[in-house]
Order: C-alpha cells, then sequence, then structure tokens
RNA sequence: GGAGAGCUGGCAGAGUGGUCGAAUGCGGCAGUCUUGAAAACUGUUGACUGUCAUAGGUCCGGGGGUUCGAAUCCCUCGCUCUCCGCCA
C-alpha cells in the first residue's frame, strides 16, 4: 500500500499517477487524507487525557507510598471518569483506521515515470524482440495435440480426477519438466541467488503482505479447515519470509530463487486461449525475488530482465519484451516487463515471464525496513520476476520444435532430460 | 489427538500491581589505550505515533476484562517447547 504522509503530501501528483493506471476510484485519495487527518486530530485528544490520567495515576501511586491514604482517595475520585472517555475515543480511533485501511489498501500502487498509459494488452509497449520466427511445415500442430500424439501430457487424465487445468505429465513429458525446473535452478544459482524451498501453503497475512489479499481473494485457492491459502506463486511465501523484518544496509541486495507449484484458479477464463497449457489451475514455475535499496530497484528490474532473456535465449525461443501500460499492470507493480515467447504451433506470443518493481507497496505493508546510512528507518524495494514458469515454455518448445524426427530438444536441457528428441 | 510448561528489547534472561520501556549479560556503535588489531576500560544502543522542534501517547505473543494504575491478576485466541499417542 502507499504511504500515508506520501499521499498527504503529494495530492495531486498521486492522482494524476493514478490516472495513469485507470485507476477510477480517484475520491479515495481525498477520503484518505480526510480520514488520516481526523485520525490525527481525535489521537491528539485522546493522547491528552491519556496523559492527564497517566500523572493522576502516577500522583496516587506517590501518595500511597507515602502513607497518605486519604489524599490518595480524593484523587482517585478524580481520576474515575477518564476511564470511559478513554474507552470512548480508543472505539473512535479503531473505526477510523480500520476504515482508513480499507480504503488505502484499494488503491494501487502508482506507475513509475517511464509506463506508457494505455488500457489493455494493446497498449504495452514493445521494448525488444529476440530471434526468428520458426517457419513450420503445414502440418504443424498446436502443442495440445502435440501432446497427445507423443502421450506426454494427458489433459483428460488430470480432469479425471481433479478438473479441468490440473495435466497429468508422462514419460517424456514428466521428464521435461523435471528437466526444466533443475536448469532454471541451476542458472539461478549460478547467477547468485540464494535457492529456498517454502511452503506452498500460507496464512492470511502472507497474503495480505505481498498484496494478494484483499484485492485478489477469489484468485486463490483457500484450505477452509485450517484459514490457509494455496500459493498463486512463490513470491507470496518467499517476500513474506521478510515480513516484519527490519535489515541492515549491508545485506543488500538480498537474492531469491525457489521452485513451487502454483495454483490459481482463474475464475472467468475461458475459450481457444486458455486451451492446453496456455492457462492452468496448477503449474510449475522458479521465481526470482530481490529485495533491495530503494536507490537500485530501478536498475535491479534492468538486471532481472537480462537473467529472464538469457534463459530463454539458451532455450533458443523467439522472444519479445513488453512494458506493460497501465492498464495491464497488475494493482502492486510500479514498473513491469512481461517477456513473451513466440508459440509457432498456435501462432502466438505466450507471456512466460513477468518482472516487476513494487518500490515500496509491498514493503509497506510487509514493515520490511532497512536503517539508512543517517540512522533513519526506511522501506526497502521488492522485486521479482518468473524465471520461468514452464507451461507455455513447454508450449513453445513443443511447437517451434516440430521435426521429422520429433521434437527437438534443445541443446542446454539435453543434459537434464537425458534424451535429445520427444519421438 | 491427550497432558503439562512457556511466549519480555537484535539475542540470552530478570521482573508476580505504582519508583518498569523494563535489571543484567552478550551483541552493535563511539571513544580511551595500541604502530595496527585483540583484550581491557568508559560511554552509548528498541519500535511506532506525534510536533516546525519540544512535549505527549502506544507497544512485554494477539484480542478483551479487572483497577485510579497491569509485563505482573482474570478471560480468550494463537504460537512454541516437553512427555504420551500416531506417522512418511
Amino acid at each position: 500500500m502507499l504511504q500515508l504522509n506520501y499521499i498527504r503530501e503529494n495530492r495531486d501528483q498521486v492522482i494524476e499517477r493514478l490516472g495513469i493506471k485507470n485507476f477510477k476510484e480517484l475520491g479515495l485519495v481525498d477520503e484518505i487524507i480526510a480520514l488520516d487527518e481526523s485520525r490525527r486530530k481525535i489521537q491528539a485528544e485522546s493522547d491528552a487525557i491519556a496523559a492527564e490520567a497517566n500523572a493522576l495515576a502516577k500522583q496516587i501511586g506517590d501518595l500511597m507510598r507515602q502513607g497518605k491514604k486519604d489524599e490518595a482517595e480524593e484523587i482517585k475520585a478524580k481520576s474515575s471518569g477518564y476511564k470511559e472517555q478513554t474507552k470512548t475515543f480508543t472505539e473512535k480511533l479503531a473505526s477510523i483506521e480500520e476504515t482508513l485501511l480499507a480504503k488505502i489498501v484499494m488503491v494501487p500502487n502508482l506507475p513509475h515515470s517511464s509506463v506508457p498509459a494505455g488500457f489493455g494488452a494493446d497498449d504495452n509497449e514493445v521494448v525488444l524482440e529476440n530471434g526468428t520466427l520458426p517457419t513450420l511445415a503445414e502440418d504443424a500442430l498446436p502443442h495440445w495435440e502435440i501432446a497427445s500424439k507423443y502421450d506426454i501430457i494427458d489433459f483428460e487424465l488430470g480432469t479425471k480426477i481433479t478438473g479441468a487445468g490440473f495435466p497429468v505429465y508422462k514419460g517424456k513429458g514428466a521428464r521435461l519438466q523435471r528437466a526444466l525446473i533443475n536448469f532454471f535452478l541451476d542458472q539461478a544459482a549460478e547467477a547468485g541467488y540464494d535457492e529456498l524451498q517454502v511452503p506452498i501453503l500460507v496464512n492470511e497475512a502472507s497474503g495480505f503482505g505481498t498484496g494478494q489479499l484483499p484485492d485478489k481473494e477469489g484468485q486463490m485457492y483457500h484450505v477452509g479447515v485450517d484459514d490457509l491459502y494455496l500459493i498463486p506463486t512463490a513470491e507470496v511465501p518467499v517476500t513474506n519470509l521478510y515480513r516484519d523484518v527490519i535489515i541492515k544496509e549491508e545485506q543488500f541486495p538480498i537474492r531469491h530463487a525457489g521452485y513451487t507449484p502454483c495454483f490459481r484458479r482463474e475464475a472467468g477464463s475461458y475459450g481457444a486461449h486458455v486451451r492446453g497449457l496456455n492457462r492452468l489451475h496448477q503449474f510449475d514455475k522458479v521465481e526470482t525475488v530481490q529485495i533491495v535499496h530503494p536507490d537500485k530497484s530501478y536498475e535491479v528490474i534492468e538486471e532481472m530482465s537480462l537473467y529472464v532473456q538469457g534463459l530463454l535465449q539458451q532455450l533458443e525461443l523467439p522472444y519479445r519484451v513488453l512494458r506493460l501500460c497501465g492498464g495491464d499492470m497488475s494493482f502492486t507493480a510500479s514498473l513491469t516487463y512481461d517477456m513473451e515467447v513466440y508459440s509457432a504451433g498456435q501462432k502466438r506470443w505466450l507471456e512466460v515471464s513477468s518482472v516487476s518493481n513494487f518500490e515500496t507497496y509491498q514493503a509497506n505493508r510487509l514493515k520490511l525496513r532497512f536503517k539508512n546510512a543517517a540512522g533513519k528507518m526506511q522501506l526497502a524495494h521488492t522485486l521479482n520476476g518468473s524465471a520461468l514458469a514452464l507451461p507455455r515454455i513447454v508450449a513453445s518448445l513443443l511447437e517451434n520444435n516440430q521435426t521429422e524426427k520429433g521434437i527437438k530438444i534443445p541443446a542446454v536441457l539435453v543434459p537434464y532430460t537425458g534424451f535429445e528428441y520427444i519421438d
């Protein structure tokens, strides 16, 4: 969430920036400022009462110790009224703070100055394209047909045991999954990311910390009996490791990578664009997370983008990098690069990675801070990027690498798969 | 799942109604000594809120209660540990 004092001191700029994100409820900004003002006013009154009550209680204590019981009783009578007053103020404050929090969490992060205006996918800016688009034979197939031709992914079987969007990987298909996970983790380690293995169920506080709650409640699977959520991305458990943490400035940059399955309800998705591996309820992903000094986060997002591009180059996949427009960005990000690979069977670009800078938006919820050079507490910046999500990588590998001998595995993966062709 | 014990500052750990935001030790920071370092010694060292700055307020796992006054008493929830049971 945004910082209150920033909103207070930069009202006009906040409204202008939110406009880039096509945020409709701009009235919230003034509501928040007004609530904050009344909160502070009531807090001041409440504090004054508390100060008086404290002073009297102290006097009573002193008198009791001196054995002046009568005088103490006299003051006691005077101070009994404070209780009610304090209670009233406490309730009033709690209610204002609750409203204020409810409203401020509805305000998305402000987009960075480089973010183009726009409403959706068509308005995203193509930053660069790399690799040549493959030209396939006339009888080239989309990946879901390849998957059943070689019997490597079974969508029907997944539907039988769980439901749509939960595929079963078989034989070389399963092996390819494991190869990709290991390749991505090894690459991350080589690039200096500390590997973590984290829980894939998280509590409500963690969902709030990274911004999934309350905003995207309906997108997560919820385990009711224990009130836990299945993670939609490793970003949630990994970033929340640093919830309520004060780090030392010399710990920067903190770099983590982790593999987890990810679970998304994807309520409302349908149609050809979600066929096969294009959109799943459960998928595998290696995620990278960085916690950095605020001065460095925009350098780091470029570095993370280059890292992801390096993976795609090694996999020999044609890709492009998009700078998301205001309307297409997530709630919590201030700048996002999406990496898309070209999948020749479907003749479509598929998003395989999203690299974002959240500036202090998550850190403020997480209370993730550091003591700066001047000795003052300051919020850190958080970033993350998929490196990479498997299903669409698999889709494009299958589609782009169709040959007469079968599906050709990129050279970097062969040591991991143990085979050169899916046939 | 059953029984018991506990949750205090970065860490360890005292504190069972007022003088407690909290002893002491360790750690951190600054200094003295030293060519430098270590050791020793001295000083210093929580967060949030609030103010132009002071002042003030809040925080001893979370929430509620008793009291003029709660780290301390009561209720409740959560978590941790020990023992038993179960178990990959």
